[in-house]
Formats: structure tokens, C-alpha cells, sequence
DNA sequence: AAGTGGTCTAGACCACACG
DNA sequence: GTGTGGTCTAGACCACTTT
């Protein structure tokens, strides 16, 4: 035997037997920190650690100032699929919900005309929303949506899909689409809007979609909490 | 003004700003960090806790007990396209390195029968490969390739690609493959294989794969540093 | 008003990396 | 061997949440 675990890797073992022992469930809230300290006979800045561990492993997350509670299962999402948000949530038994913090019209910026066929300038429709699963709050949302395909678009109702709206009432389906996805810390702005601390794991989302015409439709940006999501891509036989 | 940004926030802006100041470059060694504290005029424990913010967000890396480091850019990487870790490292400009760790034929384990295609039990061949972009660590690969459809294979050199293996030895090619990907953190066995510690950060990504006759070809786990990868993903419209 | 999580200090010891 | 990063303690104060 060579090296001896650090007692925060203990404690974190400790920590998953005693929540099972407990039968915690899906977002079930762990009992303070001064007290379970106390319990494993350890000092806070070490619980922390054990804890913060336990974070990594998206066993158990927090909510700013309220606690810890323990992980729900992920959501699965194939962004290959024609399939909004609101859609694949609830087909996997749980129950979405989307707030829609702002909508503007707004002059697109130097980096989105970059990255996009839309000329510098041009007015854009810009939403920011957020997205719940079970009532938590599991991702920010902006999108741009080209203002002259979608005249009035600003007074719908932007709480369920876009997507639908687009299909409905704007009879433009998304076909192409190029999307970029890294881990990336949840920044200050997106952290304070998901009641989270800034730094924690995160993972980005960018899509640009464009219609059945070959234009630009949809430029998406998601900030999603590190473990709420499991990606699944299906890949034919390119030729 | 309400709130004043905690000290590990204001830290993590010196330390940025001391970072360009200084032009430290990709792979460049920060200073110690006892040091350092000294020069910001704060304790260990919260320059560690700015460092670490910065480590969330991909700005700086550390390995094991040797320091911390300035991130180099993210390698891009489309799992939709046929061209292997080898190639696509290479076309970005970087030098790739891989090391073949292990190489056995096993038995097919239960939760890999129950993955795929192999049956329980059944042998196949498994890999486990360290990959590095400029001699930096940043992933763990995991492999196994139906022993039926390679026999040999384990005497091949395997510190290159093995899908140019499978294709020039074989006539195998990779036709479609189902993938998943989702932000993990990196445990125990990976983590001592990267050289850093347990619980960073980092992105898994699964796949499975089969040939042009449809057949089972390879299982593929992949254990990323978070801040190494980015993906990208083109898909065309869904008739 | 009380309790909780978030932050911070000033030490300390150890195991490992590196010269 | 020396210095470094990794870990740990025993406090403390503050801002926020909850009662």
C-alpha cells in the first residue's frame, strides 16, 4: 500500500454511502454544512472540498446561498433533431418550463455578422431566456432571429418553442446546421441568472440554422449547468 | 453600486491583466505560487481560489504538482468527419502524440454487451491510448475493436490511427456511429493517467461505431481535459 | 432575528518534483 | 535537499435566505 487517500476523498465516499443510506433523491436538499461537518468529525473548508468533488462528478449541486442538493438525472438532447427544447423534455418524463427574460430588436453587432450572413448592423430579433427542468433552472438562452423573415415575432408568446412558432406561423423549418459545443465556466452575467456561482462548470452551445431556402434562420447561443445534459449525435454514412 | 466583487474575483482580473502584461505565451509556467501571493498581497488559499477560477474557465491548467500554465487554444474537432485524433491535430497546426498505454484481448464485459453488438464474453481487443497535443496530455481513449473482424491487430503499431489501421489492413471503414458527449469530471483512474487530479474538469465523449456492412466495428471512450476540445458538428437537413 | 453559505486569514505538515 | 503544490485546521466576518 502505498499512498493514503486525502481525507476530502474519503469524505466524499462517505458522503455518497450516507446519501444512499438516506435514500436522497433527485433534488433533495443535504442538511447544512456546519452540521454535517460536524457528523464526519471534519472542519467546514474540508466539507467543502469533499463536496465541491461531489460537484465535479454532477452528484450534487447548489443553488447560491440555498444549499446542496442532489443531481437529477441528465437530459438527453440530439441536436441533430428537429426537436425544441420543450419538446424533448417533457418526452423524457420531466417538466420543462422557458421564461423569457428579454426581447429586443437590436443592431446586429461586429461578432454575430461576423459569424453569420447577417450585415453588420441589420436589425435583429434578440431573445434571452431561461430554461427550467423540474424547476430548475438548467440553461440560458440567446437568440437572433433574422427580423425581416419573422415580422411581429416580438409580440408572441416566446415561452415554449421557437421553433414551432417559426414552423407555424412563419412556415421556415431549420435544415443546415452548424453547431460548436466546449466546456466552458459559466461566466458572471449567465451565473447570476441561473443563481449559480460565476466559475462553475458549464457547458456552451452554438448553433446557426438556416431555413429551407438556404438562408440564415437561427443564431443560438446555450449556457448550459455542466451536469444537466448528455449529448447524442447519430451520424449516417457520409458518402 | 451594490455589491463589491469578492477578493478572489478582483485576483483573478490582476491576474489576467498580469498575464498579458507579461505575454506569458501557451504552456508558459506561472511563477509559485507562494510567490505570487506575495506579490498580490493576499494568502495561498484565496490566490488558489482565483487560479482555480481561471482553471474553470479554461485560462490556465496545472499538472500535478508541477505548477500551473497558461491553456493553449482548443483543438476543434468533428466527430461527423473521417479523420482521425492524428490528422486533425496536425492540420490545426499542433503536434500530436499518442502512447498506447495497454493493448489486450478481453472478454466482453456486461456493460459493453449491453452497449453493443459484441456478445457477452465474447473477445475482443481493447486499447488504452494517452493522447497528446504538444506534448500536452489531454485525453484518455479507451477502444475496442471486434477481435473477429481484426485478427493481428494486436501486434500493430497502434501509436498512430487506428482507423487508418482498420482501413488500409482491413478495408474497414467507419460507416455510422452513434455518439454521446457530456461534461464529466475526470476520476481517479484517468486523472492518474493525465497527471492531474481527480474531479477536474473534463468531457467525455462515447462512440460507437460500424463498418460499411453495417457490422460492429469499434467502441470508442474518450476521457477529455475540459479545456483542450472543441467540437463541431455540421448537419445537413433531415429529409 | 437566526441560521446558512461564501469568503478569508495565518498558520501548518506532507509528499512529490526538480535541480 | 530544497522548494513546491496539495491538503488541512480553527477560527472569523459578511451577506444573504429563511423562519
Amino acid at each position: 500500500m502505498r499512498e493514503q487517500h486525502p481525507v476530502y476523498l474519503q469524505l466524499r465516499q462517505q458522503l455518497l454511502l450516507w446519501i444512499e443510506q438516506k435514500q436522497l433523491d433527485s433534488q433533495d436538499k443535504l442538511p447544512a454544512e456546519r452540521e454535517l461537518a460536524q457528523h464526519f468529525n471534519t472542519t467546514r473548508v474540508t466539507l467543502r472540498q469533499a463536496l465541491s468533488q461531489l460537484e465535479a462528478e454532477g452528484r450534487v449541486y447548489r443553488s447560491n446561498r440555498r444549499g446542496w442538493f442532489i443531481t437529477p438525472p441528465r437530459i438527453a438532447y440530439d441536436p441533430s433533431i428537429d426537436v425544441g427544447f420543450y419538446q424533448y423534455v417533457k418526452d423524457q418524463g420531466m417538466v420543462p418550463r422557458t421564461k423569457t427574460i428579454s426581447r429586443n430588436l437590436v443592431e446586429t453587432p461586429a461578432w454575430l455578422a461576423e459569424k453569420t450572413q447577417l450585415a453588420l448592423g441589420e436589425a435583429v430579433y434578440q431573445f434571452v431566456r431561461r430554461r427550467y427542468v423540474n424547476e430548475r433552472a438548467v440553461l440560458i438562452e440567446h437568440n437572433y432571429i433574422s427580423s425581416a423573415s419573422c415580422p411581429g415575432l416580438l409580440d408572441k408568446n416566446t415561452d415554449h418553442s421557437l421553433w414551432q412558432i417559426l414552423r407555424d406561423d412563419y412556415q421556415l423549418n431549420p435544415a443546415e446546421r452548424a453547431i460548436e459545443i466546449y466546456p466552458q465556466a459559466i461566466l458572471a452575467e449567465q451565473a447570476e441568472l441561473l443563481n449559480i456561482s460565476q466559475g462553475s462548470a458549464g457547458l456552451y452551445l452554438e448553433r446557426q440554422s438556416s431555413d429551407q431556402h438556404g438562408n440564415f434562420l437561427e443564431f443560438d447561443q446555450e449556457y448550459w449547468i455542466h451536469d444537466a445534459l448528455k449529448l447524442v449525435v447519430n451520424i449516417a454514412r457520409t458518402e
